[in-house]
DNA sequence: TAATATAGATTGAACGTTCATTCTATAATG
DNA sequence: CATTATAGAATGAACGTTCAATCTATATTA
């Protein structure tokens, strides 16, 4: 009954396949991490053989690579996002409730954790997790000057670097928190994380 | 040249052959990770045959569950000293320079995050580090309990909870900051850190 | 339209390697 | 001499990857 792809294009089914595999292997990636999961398990999942595999994707490395960028867009959208608020502290105090629930997510939590890990001792995943990382702090830190000079503050360069990190610090290490400690009271984390937040972009010196 | 061991018994020649193994292991589990290390690799590292390995540890596993319950008896340790200061928000202010650097050192940094990463998937190994988990948020709950009540303020334990979990993620949080971004400016985000420190212990509601 | 040709999607077995673990034999110790 | 420490070869399973073969579906031909 498909109207859009009755004859799909070699592009488009090459794609499908691609999908198939990447989400396959993210879901084994969450349950046994990179180098706990074969090509055997990531073919079962996506519902093919192993060769096959191997015509979508070069290696078992391009598979997490691919995985891994896919994953780095998705949070730059996100930190882009605020940019566009018309009062930006509000918007990030308001939005302090999604970014806890967001990294509080465990299966989200354990592969994130999981590309940092790698990231940590593979130079190739770490040049990718890297450039993504500055292209958010880039823009946390545009967002958060704008932020301070309109709130009439004058903070040096290393003093908003200080703040993003910060704040990224924060959210992050929610990720950590969510898997050393499941019982965690998110309405509690929320509540304090906002005030903090407030706080941190109404400071003076 | 030992003076220490020249006829070192039976309990104490096992256990430098154990901590010799747990120091290889912990050098290559950093460099590899867990999963990317071999019994041939650590056997190396230490100096020995992959045969003797399995005389002081049952499999790979006991090795990993063992350097986990090493790494966060340490870190118990470290919580637990902050009680016994005078005045407690000072002291976390004044101390907060030595988290940062603990948590910011790449290698040690990359190891926890294994670890992490490995808790978010391994029940055997989530239940060490939950229980360790545990031991230091009572022991920062109690911490910060007393030093706000000695301040006057009155704080529901979900309150309390919050601001011991922001305390931890922000600090934990310094561990995937110093991968995600090697460059981090650390004089500029302990200033930072300090102040928000500072403010979250002092707040009001 | 029926028969054939062709491309590329897909398979699963096979390859060589590496793995964790066990077994066997020798050396050191007390 | 008995026990333990140690080495290193042996084992079989599992790994990532490759590849020849097959299947499917469209295009071409007559």
């Amino acid at each position: 009954m498909s109207v859009t792809l009755d004859h799909p294009s070699e592009a488009s089914r090459a794609e499908t396949r691609r999908v198939q595999i990447r989400a396959a292997a993210a879901d084994c990636f969450r349950q046994r991490g990179f180098h706990g999961t074969s090509i055997a398990q990531i073919s079962k999942a996506a519902g093919m053989s192993t060769g096959h595999i191997y015509h979508y994707f070069e290696n078992k490395e391009a598979i997490i690579a691919d995985i891994v960028a896919q994953d780095l867009e998705r949070s730059l959208t996100l930190t882009t996002e605020l940019r566009s608020a018309s009062d930006v502290k509000d918007a990030m105090v308001e939005r302090a409730i999604e970014g806890v629930e967001h990294n509080l997510d465990p299966s989200s939590a354990g592969l994130q954790l999981e590309i940092v890990a790698e990231a940590a001792r593979n130079p190739h995943i770490a040049e990718i997790v890297r450039a993504a990382d500055q292209a958010c702090r880039d823009s946390l830190a545009d967002t958060i000057r704008i932020q301070r000079q309109a709130a009439g503050h004058q903070d040096s360069e290393a003093t908003i670097a200080g703040m993003v990190e910060a704040l990224i610090a924060m959210f992050e290490g929610l990720r950590i928190r969510t898997i050393r400690n499941p019982d965690l009271n998110q309405a509690a984390v929320v509540q304090v994380f906002r005030r903090m937040i407030h706080d941190l972009l109404s400071q003076t010196p």
